[in-house]
DNA sequence: ACTTGGATTTCTGTATACAATTTCATTGCG
DNA sequence: CGCAATGAAATTGTATACAGAAATCCAAGT
């Protein structure tokens, strides 16, 4: 359990929502999640408002907070956005790489490599996270890591979506080949490309999405 | 007053911050606030929460939150991160450019010229802000709109400072020119350039912003 | 059957109470 | 003179109480 209340429930709260136990538009009562989890209303309403002030639940006064359902366009305009911090982050790694970072980049994409011949869809969504987190800290701009570590998980209920399409796996690791040589060349708008193109808004590949949100 | 004191109390606080009435490292007692606004500790606690969440104030479990005090660095990669989204609003915008946002755009640079040629410093921080939220506006992403207007209003302090530097009112108002150009006319590479040239952390430029932070 | 009005219940917003922890000052010792 | 220990005061974290707004329910009328 986290230092306080408060913090345990709201990642407790964030983690149901992530993970879609509570599906957008759930209304969240206070006194039930209070009762759930045996506590009195008072974290219950701090775990809320922290969660509102991200974005994941809407707070309407008087009324009770519900878990966002966020429009197709409006998921489209975030991974337009992470693609661009996501490009942002690989230049800046290219430009300033350097030797512990390297083999950080290196282990993470090893890890994709074994998941990804093992076919197994989950490991390879877990070590994919840590191979772009490893980008991320590469950047050497703390600021930029966390944004795009946050908008990262935030998109992950539709990341997961995205890579159950088919064969998304193998693509998504030989494009991870391309992105390494890329950075480990110093080859700063490559990287950017790379990963921009990565992200993978651009044409088919996100009306697929699109599809598989609203088909939900 | 907001539908909730919470809620007002929040922005009052935040423009207390943001006016560098709470300085930072400043410690903010709950029970200070609660009097000087006359209400009791608990939406004081929930309006620091909030404030918390969105990075403005440092919540330490058990002691008093402190107003957070952003290193040099810090700062410089905010103003990475804002160069790269405004880029990318403005190629948005040269490119979906529609007649009421070019209008709203062409308004707003006109008022800019208005008080840049009164050189009312003050007029014109207003008026600049304006100009950048009808490209945001116009860039037709309501995600990346917003992230730049938070992005924008928390490094207000630091624009401000910026603003001061020699010159920088004029040089500021005839890259407007420039970008607008670019944007009218559907460039959106050029205008991408211009507008991550024009938050401007290139050279000395921003070497200047530094050593501002640090005689503060 | 469907709507409308009002009573009733439920739930949120704020205040207050109390326990637990931190902070601060004071005292005692090296 | 500095530093550690101890105790009091201040401050936070959580629970509870209560008032007021919203949601719900039920009955009467069309």
């Amino acid at each position: 359990m986290s230092e306080n209340v408060g913090r345990w429930l709201r990642d407790e709260i964030e983690n149901a929502i992530l993970s879609n136990e509570f599906r957008p538009g759930t209304r969240l009562d206070e006194m039930v999640l209070a009762n759930r989890f045996g506590v009195s209303r008072t974290p219950v309403r701090e775990a809320l408002i922290q969660l509102g002030a991200i974005g994941l639940i809407e707070i309407r006064p008087r009324r009770s907070a519900v878990v966002v359902d966020l429009p197709p366009r409006r998921v489209y305009e975030m991974f337009e956005v992470m693609a661009e911090l996501e490009g942002l982050a690989g230049s800046l790694a290219a430009r300033r790489l350097d030797d512990d970072s390297r083999k950080a980049i290196a282990s993470a994409h090893d890890r994709c490599e074994r998941s990804a011949g093992a076919g197994d869809s989950d490991a390879y969504y877990y070590d994919n996270e840590e191979f772009h987190k490893a980008i991320y800290a590469a950047s050497r701009s703390d600021y930029l890591a966390e944004q795009c570590a946050q908008l990262h998980r935030r998109l992950r209920p539709y990341r997961r979506l995205q890579l159950r399409v088919h064969n998304r796996l193998s693509t998504s690791f030989s494009e991870h080949r391309a992105i390494i040589e890329a950075i480990f060349a110093g080859d700063s708008e490559t990287a950017r490309k790379l990963l921009q193109a990565h992200v993978g808004i651009q044409g088919e590949r996100f009306s697929d999405l699109v599809a598989s949100i609203a088909a939900r």
